[in-house]
RNA sequence: GGGUGGUUAGCUCAGCGGUAGAGCACCUCGUUUACACCGAGGGGGCCGGGGGUUCGAAACCCUCACCACCCA
């Protein structure tokens, strides 16, 4: 098959865009990214990071999702059955802020038209990115796509939630949580965003009870909740306060005496050492109170509005506007002393970074975490699942040993609603279903649902399972669990991957993956987090019609180096489409000559047989470096093959006879190694150099025995042509000028390989003749270029066009450099310590770099003498 | 305050006990049909500072400085 695509339609630039979504949709079609249970190959299961349902593809995003694809395709082409999971998750806090911009109000719509609503904008918008992901050329098993939301992972939610309920591992409890007061909901102590902000501290006098003319003062950044305050705090040892301990202050703007305590929570260099606290609204000093007892008096509502628990005056303010009362009342009294400006940190919701969060006192369903850390530790201690860095294992231990309280209820409806009900006496019954539930009560007894719904990472840590169809025994949990590997950024470890652990060993006996591979975050290319605000950001689908998915990918996958952020420069994208292109004119020239995609080289030249060998050693570095997810290795091996040795060198020795079946089958295989990395690319070439099937279907290439020998010989030639070179440049020999060499040594080494490729080495050197001569008097007189190339001594007779005492002076400096070297050897050998204690192997090393110089120098010397 | 990572060529980064590397940028030459998104050649580094371990340190240990991130 030659001449298939006429030159007209092959350019000489690859354009992504017009192969890029014809290519995916015929792999989606072939069916080429399902697992087949009934395959005998062993499974390789990798469970996607399902992203948010109200995200839009990002860069991080494509950098998970481009490592995973890599792995997916490497390892279907080695035989093993993938299952590469994909889906999304509910994202419940996102998506009801995504309605509330939408201007929907879920207080004034009700719950039901609510969901209906949140239905509705999942149906329409939700799940944008699982289509974005296409344009990256990834292929997980789209026929399985999961929700968090689907049927079959609810019943695993509920499930999961009744087991650990009933196991005394789930209960409610009343303690400060983390409020948002616009959504009225807890949020995850991991969703708190610490923002450095300006602020105020105020100074404030506390008239002590019972001596009119004695003031405690305390300093605080948020005067309204002194409302709630249930004491004033001291150091035990702090000298100015021992006598007021025990005694009582009078709470300004109110009727309450509250006790002056000691506590250590009271630091005696921080302002006036005494800090008032209040249990409700911080936490610390709810602990404080806990010590000592004190009433926990929340002075807000949940919307952060003032409470009937305060003063009369400043019900129903909210908590910006108590501010504001508060201070102008204590200004009135002149009890505040003092105001400083100040920056501190001052929480924010994760999301938004808009709303104050608020320390509030409620009840909510917790899990025991601290129980189920245990064996999520054990697990990664034994090795039973491992980090990739490995140091991400403390990050995971040292979060996991001080575990809190898993706090998983949310006042919050697009979700999973907790399957707990309550009778009217408010006994709660927890169940699967409701009739389990009434079942339990009795019948006739009136239930009222839980109204909550969970932490979307409840379903998010059941996700290695869920999908697979548990809590029933199906024959994908069977066989696809546990899996192989997760990939993930680090920022979710303590989100995700540790609950993951902690629900998987739990609930299956098993840990969820054997790998956890953990990337970096990308950022720009200042190294600064990219974020909207700064507008910073790199959009990768922007990247990808500019310069085209696989030069995207194989940026990425070249950057991602174990334990370092990668730096995004667009430079570097750019860099890698000149790749790609590289690789489609290599191949275009194949096709300009006839070449097709062949099965096996020839055998017959040494030339053929050192490509081949090369080929091998590239083979065998990608797949050592991604069985160790070392991408950027694989990349490197890769670029540097394709570019380094097959364009540069082997190509222009083959321009002597083109079409050959070694040009054939390297060109395949090159393809099938980069299909990883460069899908779109590599099919489409393979397609038009005549492949059958699709290259994404094909098998990875196997190794070939490596021919030493041929490897030496053709390094040979390339040494000489690049010495040749070198020394044409630094005479000023135009390439025009076609010179002749002389090589001397008839037995030399390089005499039957530079015969063999004579044509080759002429053209690449720009000579017009190549001599063998025995002896250098041989060579005609006059002034000549001499160097040293293995063990031959090549001459360029240039007469004129050279300075014959510059060429003395350049021929003394090589000599020179060379005594250099020749000595610090020496002076190695010739320590006892170093023959003594280095390995043999090194000493031999030096020993035969010592010869080499050696020999050299001689025949260096012997040019310089005549 | 505690922890983690980083500091290697102008830039972005590999290497992590045995001759300091890549890509980009830079300089010189080149448009002979695969490719100027190219080819050929070249310059450029006390591997953050200081100690130590070792026959040998960019790499291992200690310490300091600065930068980044995470947790309080």
């Amino acid at each position: 098959m030659v001449g298939l695509w006429p030159m007209k339609d092959f350019p000489k630039t690859f354009d992504p865009k017009a192969v890029e979504a014809g290519r995916y949709a015929r792999w989606e079609a072939a069916g080429l990214f399902a697992c087949d249970p009934d395959s005998p190959g062993q499974p390789f299961t990798m469970m996607m990071p399902p992203p948010n349902v109200t995200g839009s593809l990002h860069i991080g995003h494509a950098l998970n999702m481009t490592l995973q694809d890599i792995l997916a395709r490497f390892w279907r082409a080695r035989g093993r059955d993938v299952l590469w999971q994909p889906g999304t998750d509910h994202a419940s806090i996102a998506v009801h802020m995504v309605l509330e911009r939408q201007g929907v109000n879920r207080f004034a719509l009700g719950r039901e038209a609510f969901l209906d609503k949140a239905w509705a904008w999942r149906a329409e918008s939700g799940g944008r990115i699982v289509h974005q992901l296409r344009r990256l050329g990834v292929g997980p098993d789209w026929a399985r796509e999961r929700f968090t939301l689907d049927e079959g992972l609810s019943r695993a939610v509920n499930r999961a939630f009744v087991t650990l309920y009933r196991q005394g591992l789930i209960y409610k409890d009343t303690r400060l949580v983390n409020w948002d007061p616009e959504r009225r909901t807890a949020v995850s102590d991991l969703e708190v965003h610490m923002k450095e902000v300006r602020g105020r501290m105020w100074h404030i006098a506390y008239p002590v009870a019972g001596e009119e003319a004695r003031h405690i003062t305390v300093a605080t950044t948020r005067p309204e909740t002194m409302l709630g305050d249930a004491a004033v705090a001291v150091h035990p040892d702090d000298p100015r306060y021992q006598d007021l301990i025990g005694r009582f202050v009078a709470l300004p703007l109110t009727d309450r005496l509250i006790p002056i305590i000691a506590d250590a929570y009271a630091d005696p260099e921080q302002g006036t050492g005494a800090v008032k606290i209040t249990p409700a609204h911080d936490f610390n000093d709810y602990e404080v109170g806990r010590r000592h007892g004190l009433p926990c008096v929340s002075i807000f509502d949940d919307r952060a509005c003032v409470n009937g628990n305060a003063p009369e005056a400043f019900r129903g303010l909210d908590r910006f506007a108590a501010r504001k009362a508060v201070l102008a009342e204590l200004e009135a009294l002149d009890l505040i002393e003092k105001v400083e400006d100040i920056t501190h940190s001052v929480p924010y919701d994760e999301k938004s970074k808009a709303t104050v969060l608020e320390p509030y006192l409620t009840e909510q369903w917790y899990v025991n975490a601290q129980a189920l850390a245990g064996p999520a530790l054990q697990a990664v201690r034994d090795g039973r699942t491992r980090f990739v860095p490995a140091q991400w294992e403390n990050t995971y231990a040292r979060w996991l040993e001080d575990i809190r309280p898993w706090c998983i209820s949310r006042q919050l409806w697009w979700g999973h609603q907790i399957p707990a009900w309550y009778g009217p006496d408010g006994t709660a019954y927890v169940a699967e279903n409701e009739q389990e539930a009434q079942a339990q009560a009795g019948q006739g007894v009136r239930l009222t649902r839980d109204p909550d719904v969970l932490d979307t990472w409840f379903s998010a840590a059941l996700w290695p399972f869920s999908t697979l169809g548990w809590p029933e025994e199906t024959a994908e949990v069977a066989r696809y669990h546990p899996g192989d590997v997760l990939v993930t950024g680090f920022d979710i470890i303590f989100f995700w991957v540790a609950r993951m652990m902690m629900m998987g060993l739990h609930l299956t006996g098993k840990v969820p993956f054997r790998d956890v591979y953990v990337h970096a975050l990308v950022r720009d290319a200042a190294g600064q987090k990219m974020s909207k605000t700064k507008g910073n950001v790199i959009d990768p689908l922007d990247l990808c019609d500019r310069y085209g998915a696989d030069a995207l990918r194989f940026t990425l996958a070249a950057m991602a180096a174990q334990g370092r952020d990668i730096r995004l420069a667009e430079r570097r994208v750019a860099g890698y489409r000149n790749f790609v292109t590289k690789l489609w004119n290599a191949a275009r020239f194949a096709q300009m000559h006839g070449v097709a995609l062949c099965d096996a080289p020839d055998e017959d030249t040494a030339l053929s047989r050192w490509i081949v060998s090369e080929l091998d050693a590239a083979r065998d570095a990608v797949e050592g470096a991604l069985e160790a997810y070392q991408f950027n290795a694989a990349a490197d091996a890769l670029y540097h093959f394709v570019w380094h040795t097959f364009c540069d060198w082997y190509l222009e020795f083959a321009k002597d006879a083109p079409a050959s079946r070694t040009t054939g089958f390297v060109l395949g295989e090159i393809l099938k190694l980069l299909n990883p990395f460069m899908p779109f690319i590599a099919e489409e070439l393979y397609e038009r150099l005549g492949g059958r099937g699709l290259l994404a279907a094909q098998v990875w290439p196997v190794p070939r025995a490596r021919d030493d020998a041929a490897v030496a010989e053709v390094q040979g030639v390339i040494e000489a042509i690049g010495a040749v070179r070198t020394l044409r440049k630094d005479m000023n020999i135009s390439d025009r000028a076609y010179i002749a060499l002389y090589i001397v040594g008839k037995n030399s080494q390089l005499r039957e390989p530079v015969c063999d490729l004579v044509e080759s080495v002429m053209r690449m050197a720009n000579l017009s003749e190549v001599y063998f001569v025995a002896e250098a008097d041989e060579v005609p007189e006059g002034n000549a270029v001499r160097f040293v190339v293995r063990d031959a001594t090549l001459v360029l007779p240039l007469g004129d066009l050279i300075d014959p005492a510059a060429e003395g002076a350049r021929l003394a400096g090589e000599v020179a450099k060379l005594d250099k070297e020749i000595k610090g050897l020496d002076a190695k050998l010739a320590s006892a310590d170093f023959t003594a204690k280095a390995p043999a192997e090194v000493v031999a090393d030096i020993r035969a770099r010592l010869e080499a110089a050696t020999a050299r120098r001689a025949r260096l010397a012997g040019a310089l003498a005549p």
